[in-house]
DNA sequence: ATCCATTTGTGCGTATGTATG
DNA sequence: CCATACATACGCACAAATGGA
């Protein structure tokens, strides 16, 4: 009835890694040393910082000086509501950008554009039939040269044809929200729908997600008066993002502002 | 340089979930039988499927009539900005309750009191000192009888003394925000902030979380507009729950509405 | 550049325990 | 009580990665 032996071998490298003994950066005891220290074999050993690595504590790696290493946490904030949106102008990527550096890092993108069918969760969103086509601007975005997040932004087919700079894959210099506006589309609303999921494969291996890592799936929709324009599937990395929605009198935060 | 033997036998049968051969609730081949079929030993598709599980794709079931089966993908939405907000007030629990009951579920809810140290997480965002103590309204969320939230809601000390209500392990009828409101506490401004986790022991234990289910962490603070009154910790399972944020134009919102 | 030592990664065989119908 | 499924645990072997001598 008492807990299994890798339980407990990774219960008490849990709590040196909560209490602090153990900081991100150090290294855990290697495979040989916990058989030796708890008296199991190297597979329930293997067993027990599987777990922690589920847990995203602790990453394996391979090699003479590797080991089992204590997580980072870095976090990026991203305030998805900023006082500029009354206004009905959303800069998402500059502002984006303009945040990273706001909080020292140094932010990058990796950018194209593709004609892709819609899946459903868009299409349904865009009211547009599924499998119909529209264009894709795909980014990967980099924090210090390492993949934080990626996202995709679907505009529907008709309204390329009116506003044909959505499809060249260069930098849109005013943002594509402002784009829009500008010939008659603004945003006012939007809508935004979050899920914490496991990464697909493709996530992970373009987020270079350790084992264990979550993500944060944020779709935004964007509503012109008439109809909605745009859905953005952001895809982040659970383990170095935040997302800050401010919401009500904006006054009150004005008084409250320190560091965030 | 080929993938491992696990890995390819877990591409494939992600495939056939992710094709729809197999459909959630259905049973993967025993792991006899993927020894078979993959000329694997039994071991080695125990690696196979220890990563659909930590997808979040399957679910390991012991027992006679079980095995591992794809997992449900049921979502309960919550609305995180709801147009209530703009009156100040913002019944919570109540939402919560109304919401769970619209989308067609039983909602239900175990509740207490306790007073307790306030973490630092908690203590900056309430400007309180670290270590004092603070009480926490805590409840676990259920949807048809399975535990789908927790909810940790801290309300500084001295306020509690101004509001005794608030230590009360009763249900607060008009709800503790319209309370705060009625002595004095409005809460005219939010800030939300948004993070997907893998859960502690504890969070998975609570939630009863198959292994590989990540959560959706959600702070929000709420702001009189003397200080900050409250700081509510909502752990949401991450197989079962969306967040929905609706900004700008309520208007527009209006005319889009079909079974949001 | 090579080799070597160390550490994790992959894979299998086996035995026994636990859960369920 | 039994049959069948997964759960835990150990032992072993060899591969791959990594960094230092």
């Amino acid at each position: 009835m008492t807990a299994p032996k890798y339980r407990l071998v990774a219960a008490e490298l849990r709590k040196r890694i909560t209490r602090g003994d153990l900081r991100p950066g150090d290294r855990l005891p290697t495979e040989r040393e916990l058989e030796a220290e708890f008296g199991v074999s190297r597979n329930t050993a293997r067993d027990a910082t599987a777990l922690l690595i589920n847990e995203g504590l602790v990453e394996r790696v391979a090699g003479r000086t590797g080991g089992m290493v204590v997580r980072e946490v870095l976090t990026l904030t991203y305030h998805a509501s900023r006082a500029e949106m009354t206004d009905g102008l959303w800069p998402e990527s500059d502002a984006w950008f303009g945040e990273v550096r706001a909080q020292g890092y140094e932010p990058a993108q990796d950018f194209r554009v593709e004609i892709m069918a819609v899946p459903a969760e868009i299409a349904e969103r865009l009211s547009v039939e599924a499998d119909s086509h529209a264009a894709v601007r795909r980014c990967v975005r980099l924090i210090n040269g390492r993949p934080s997040s990626l996202q995709d932004t679907w505009y529907p087919m008709d309204l390329c044809e009116l506003i044909p700079e959505l499809l060249s894959p260069k930098d849109i210099p005013q943002g594509t929200t402002r784009l829009l506006a500008e010939r008659g589309w603004p945003q006012p609303a939007v809508e935004d729908d979050l899920t914490a999921a496991m990464p697909t494969p493709d996530e992970a291996r373009l987020l270079a997600l350790p084992p264990g890592t979550p993500v944060l799936r944020f779709l935004r929709t964007g509503f012109s008066p008439q109809r909605p324009v745009r859905v953005s599937v952001t895809v982040f990395a659970g383990n170095m993002n935040r997302l800050i929605y401010t919401l009500g009198d904006p006054a009150i935060f004005a008084k409250f502002r320190d560091g965030t």
